[in-house]
DNA sequence: TAAAAAAATTATCCTAGGATAAGAAATGAG
DNA sequence: CTCATTTCTTATCCTAGGATAATTTTTTTA
């Protein structure tokens, strides 16, 4: 496969939607709250994307080496305020993208772009996941899964609930008898 | 927007790489070791994806209620055999896509195409981090960063590594003092 | 509708990994 | 080169949630 540099290089339409930038180390190039509709594609260097709970601990959700890409995805789906910080951890070259501007440049496959979409909801439920597998405790999970998912408590046995949300039946029995008594 | 069945009835070639089916409750429709390029999408009913270590234990990847696709990512992207089991909770109605065949059927933009590519690349490498950290202890979920990323180990600073493992930097310094020992 | 199988609960005991604290080592800035 | 800041390590103590096992409840099947 070609790299995105070849590509770039080769497409007319491609090189209007992208951008090159150096960017020194230890920059903050992106915070929670931001609109984003960008992705970085690392050329040289090293990015990092993270967020911090209300505790002000701190979880790295990705980091991003030479060819790899980041962006905060659930935010450029949605056009909502984004979660994650993106920052330098050393000095490098990326590639921005435009995520808006590339997905006009090409409306000609109706149901490709729905795929597309389908895949980008798929990313951004399992990022949620993540965050909510690294930051949260069982309770907060099981509360959290009871929000998203109501019908599912009916349909589902505890068993395979608790082989969800990555905790023992047991431990689930705990949590509810528990949420009962209050 | 329109509802995947609306589009097949539409589509032409939709139609072609689509089939309907009516399956019964608690059948196994996918197994790990499977080589798969299908995916499902619930018209009705409730479908979930597993996957089962080596010590026995089962852990719910997903559960698809009505609406929602499922599918081994990973297997379907880079054609090796699964990790996922898919079965269904209740009676129900899906409609079977080979993702081969519907990939195919639109090679016409190859831009886009290489945006898919990267998308479902990034699936599955959420897809493996969840099963991390759903069924793997730190020190295992260390030893596997320091084989998928080698060169990250020096570059990185190891609270920052810590906080992608979802451990303390105290609890990873523990785990590198004992290796070093052994 | 009875018997068997599977699921859910509860109690006891135990361990991986968190929290806290304090010192050592490394990095950075003037 | 030196002082300050950040990172890393080590030790102690503690807790969320796992493992085990026994009992109850629900579901399945004949």
């Amino acid at each position: 496969m070609k790299s995105l540099e070849e590509l770039i290089t080769l497409n007319e339409n491609l090189r209007k939607v992208v951008i090159n930038k150096v960017i020194a180390k230890k920059t903050i190039i992106q915070r929670p709250g931001d609109i984003i509709t960008k992705g970085y594609y690392v050329k040289k260097g090293l990015l990092r994307s993270y967020f911090i709970d209300e505790k002000g601990k701190e979880y790295t959700f990705l980091f991003a080496p030479e060819d790899w890409m980041i962006s905060d995805i659930e935010s450029s789906i949605y056009n909502t305020p984004g979660t994650l910080f993106i920052e330098t951890l050393e000095d490098s070259e990326v590639v921005i993208i435009d995520r808006k501007a590339f997905q006009e440049m090409q409306s000609n496959s109706k149901s490709l772009n729905i795929e597309l979409t389908k895949l980008l909801n798929r990313v951004a439920t399992l990022q949620k996941r993540v965050i909510m597998l690294m930051s949260s405790s069982a309770i907060d999970r099981y509360n959290h899964f009871i929000e998203t998912y109501p019908q599912l408590i009916h349909r589902v046995p505890k068993k395979m609930i608790a082989s969800y949300l990555g905790i023992t039946q047991e431990t689930l029995s705990k949590i509810r008898s528990k949420q009962l008594k209050n």
